[in-house]
RNA sequence: GCCGAAGUGGUGAAACUGGCAGACGCACUGGACUCAAAAUCCAGCGAUGGCAACAUCGUGCGGGUUCGACUCCCGCCUUCGGCACCA
């Protein structure tokens, strides 16, 4: 059989008929949004590991579709980012034509997979209809307050210039490999923080992943302490941020960032300021790799003649500056106890301080802090903390707050590790930022009707040496007039990062054409939120982060239905080429999917890629399964040989039909797509044991098999005139009833051991069962010279007689 | 270091809510069909001992709870992802 001449047919028919085209609102159908992240689409094409998740969705798709979805599955491309831009470099080509073509590969190998997707909604966000609409989000956000220029640290090649977090590995360059530094520079900020309390509130609302909610919650960072005010003897205050004010009585210096404002200010105190500036010098050289990666060391400086007053006891204590105090982290500085925190413990250790032991319990390690990891719950007691010593930690932790905030000193504060999100990139391959700088009236943002701002086709846009945007080169470009006053003015030069198509690209895919607003209101409701979200791992954290934020926001001014949007986030696990480690060009393990299409079938591929293994967990790539499945579809087709008469399920097989309907149903909406492919085997063998399959049967076989192998199905579908149409014929329903049997087989167990088996009737009640039980021959002879004690039954498995 | 996911035959993996471990495949072995091969079909297939019926062991390691643990609890080991001084 000809595999791949019956799937182009077919997929040809359904390009034709626009079999999967959906309408926003279908008479008496309730909505359904399936949703796969869409692809990045690298020079390297699809690999088989793309076609697991994509064919998985799609059989969730086809299968709600049969069950009387109006179901949209849609499919673009997020087309902006680094990679195309460096191919392009590399190339000597325009990044618009590197994306053309890898889109245009992309496409043919989705389409040879014989995908459900309506690709008249087909997006991709380099497209100017698109980024018109991301531009003009970013002024909503401007205008609403939410963005804003700010001096920010950069990461800083010194040959390749400003470079992404993405770019960053491991504190170097990932293409020059040359040590990533800091600098500081002005940069679009979007004011993601504003939302972090709602970001982490509102995962309440959604079903993700466990693990993915996590992630979420740990990247949010949240944490409740209090703020406190410090004196410093010499003049001025300062606040630090702790969550354990209960160790107060433990400090023994205060630790500021280097950046600390503080430093300045009391340049006139500090009686060895050359060497405090020398130091400070040095931590801005230092990149962050360096300053968190190379220096557990703790290094610092103190600053003499300066002492800060702890308001608990009014004791005095060093300063110092460290540079494992974060300046952007709570307040920039920190109250240091070496007894009750490891960092603290090491800085201490280093410089000669002296440690107060204020929590006293019975866990305590040796050789570090006692943190309260271990002292928290662990009914540890204070002591050296005046009154409150001898109190329960968890006690005087509230106490201690209390007496603080009474002296004005203190206050609750809630912080998060989250910060926001730096907006510019100094790229050319990126959504323009549609802002323009005018001496008079400063930033302006661009009327809305100029809208979108288009990059312009250009021979060189490679990054400058002084980390400016390539854009800002293009003085054409650049140079406009002001939108509030008319004079000349000048772009922002920067660009937008990767992740802002991402971030409400599923909204578009309700109302792609739309060229009043980016989606209709009216479009959104009808498929907001999305009902199933599936991608990768690898960015889950930060993409759903984003676009949560920037639903949320739209959210709050009126232009989306909803404060979630997604209703459930799923990844599946990797395929890993076959010697177990990830697909790379490089590694020369990539598997096309095309070459696989090619020898078995696009079917086949599918079918092995549901049954390979458990959807979560990743795989090493086999072909081997491919083969197998290969085998199985081509069962189900040679069923039409022993095709006979016959409307209703057989008495043979009327238990293994509606047992397997029942199994892949629940599995497909389980994502257990392994064992419902595994269902539908062990419903063909079954077949095959009676040797003939009537109409009524082989048509559910059909359409079980049709979410995951839809060119053959519809394929004998077609040949056996089967009525109605496959795209008419709606999912088979099982009937519990029919799964009910008379007798099951028990194993009878003796002190856990399995004894004998026996059929029982399904009816007995468990007193009935027992008395049944202990009258087997086998049983009978186990138990002699035993006496019975209890008997345990399971109802439909096992009886385990306890007898001494 | 922290967080997360995982560890089951030769191999990919199943196992509902604590209830007969290894479903369904692959590979392998034997058989049928064939001049032969391929394809297909039938049978076997965790380990050890035994001619056998059968017995003992067996889900990374060590403990525990339970009539009963792949599953729950405590303590480890290994692998893979993510984050990295967050006060």
């Amino acid at each position: 059989m000809d595999f791949r001449k019956i799937e182009e047919k077919w997929q040809n028919v359904w390009e034709k008929e626009k079999r999967f085209e959906v309408k926003n609102l279908e008479p008496n159908k309730q909505n359904a949004y399936i949703l796969i992240e869409f692809p990045y689409p690298s020079g390297k094409g699809l690999h088989t590991g793309h076609v697991r998740s994509y064919s998985a969705l799609d059989a969730v798709a086809r299968k709600k579709r049969m069950q009387g979805y109006n179901v949209l599955f849609p499919m673009g491309c997020d087309a902006f980012g680094l990679e195309a831009e460096r191919t392009a470099i590399k190339e000597h080509k325009l990044p618009q034509e590197i994306v053309a073509r890898n889109i245009a590969t992309f496409k043919e190998q989705l389409k040879m997979v014989g995908l459900s997707v309506d690709w008249s909604r087909e997006i991709s966000t380099c497209d100017p209809d698109y980024y018109k609409w991301t531009q003009w989000q970013f002024l909503q956000f401007y205008k609403h307050g939410l963005a804003e220029k700010q001096e920010t640290n950069v990461n800083w090649c010194p040959n390749c210039g400003v470079l992404a977090n993405e770019e960053v590995e491991g504190g170097y360059c990932c293409q020059c490999h040359s040590e990533v530094q800091q600098k500081t520079k002005a940069q679009w900020i979007l004011k993601m923080t504003k939302y972090a309390d709602r970001l982490l509130e509102d995962l309440k609302d959604t079903d993700y992943m466990e693990h993915i909610k996590t992630s979420q919650i740990n990247w949010i960072g949240k944490s409740e302490g209090e703020k406190v005010t410090f004196q410093i003897k010499q003049g001025g205050t300062f606040d630090i941020f702790t969550t354990c004010i209960e160790t107060i009585y433990g400090i023994t210096f205060m630790v500021l960032a280097p950046e600390h404002p503080l430093v300045k200010k009391l340049k006139d105190k500090i009686e060895n300021y050359a060497e405090v500036e020398a130091y400070v010098n040095e931590a801005k050289k230092k990149s962050d790799f360096e300053r968190s990666e190379l220096n557990k060391g703790k290094s610092g400086v103190c600053l003499k003649g300066i002492t800060a007053i702890n308001p608990a006891n009014g004791k005095e204590v060093p300063v110092y500056l460290g540079d494992f105090v974060l300046a952007s982290y709570g307040s920039g500085a920190v109250m240091a106890v070496p007894s009750h925190d490891q960092r603290d413990y090491e800085f201490a250790k280093e410089h000669g301080i002296d440690f107060i032991k204020v929590i006293e319990g019975n866990n305590e390690p040796t050789g570090c802090a006692y943190e309260k990891q271990d002292y928290l719950g662990a009914n540890a007691k204070l002591i050296n903390s005046e009154e409150f010593s001898g109190l329960i930690v968890e006690d005087a932790k509230k106490k201690i707050a209390e007496k603080l905030e009474k002296m004005g000193v203190a206050e609750k504060q809630v912080n998060f590790k989250m910060r926001d999100w730096v907006f510019s990139r100094q790229r050319y391959w990126g959504e323009p930022i549609p802002m323009v700088y005018c001496e008079h009236c400063g930033w302006q943002p661009v009327d809305e009707k100029d809208l979108p701002i288009t990059l312009p086709q250009v021979e060189s846009y490679e990054p400058t040496i002084d980390g400016e945007s390539p854009l800002s080169l293009i003085t054409d470009w650049v140079n406009t007039t002001c939108p509030k006053c008319g004079k000349p003015a000048k772009r922002e030069t920067d660009t937008m990062p990767g992740w802002a198509g991402s971030s409400w690209y599923f909204m578009r895919y309700c109302d792609p054409k739309n060229d009043k607003e980016f989606a209709s209101m009216d479009a959104l409701k009808s498929w907001l939120p999305v009902d199933l979200y599936n991608g990768g791992n690898e960015h889950t954290t930060r993409h759903l982060l984003y676009a949560r934020f920037w639903n949320k926001f739209l959210y709050d001014i009126g232009l989306s239905p909803v404060s979630e949007p997604f209703k459930s986030r799923i990844s599946q696990g990797l395929v890993l080429g076959s010697n177990g480690v990830k697909m790379s060009k490089s590694l020369g393990n990539v598997v096309d999917p095309r070459e696989v299409i090619k020898e078995y079938g696009a079917d086949s591929l599918r079918v092995w890629e549901a049954f390979m293994g458990d959807y979560f967990q990743s795989v090493n790539w086999s072909d081997d399964g491919v083969k197998a499945c290969n085998k199985f579809i081509t069962k189900v087709y040679n069923f039409q040989d022993i095709l006979v008469d016959g409307d209703e399920y057989s008495k043979e097989l009327s238990v293994a039909m509606h047992t397997a309907i029942k199994k892949v149903t629940n599995d497909i909406d389980n994502i257990k797509f392994n064992t419902a492919i595994a269902a539908l085997m062990i419903l063909a063998n079954e077949v095959q044991k009676v040797g003939k399959i009537n109409k009524a049967e082989y048509k559910t076989l059909l359409l079980l098999l049709n979410p995951f192998a839809p060119h053959i199905t519809e394929e004998v579908w077609t040949n056996q005139n089967f009525e109605p149409h496959i795209k008419d014929a709606t999912w088979p329903v099982w009937d519990e009833s029919k799964l009910v049997k008379d007798e099951i087989e028990y194993a009878i167990q003796i002190n856990n051991k399995i004894i004998a088996r026996e059929m029982f009737g399904t009816k007995l009640t468990n007193a009935e069962i027992e008395k049944q039980a202990l009258e087997n021959e086998k049983v009978k002879n186990a138990m002699a010279g035993k006496t019975f004690v209890k008997a345990i039954i399971i109802p439909n498995r096992l009886i385990n007689i306890i007898a001494k």
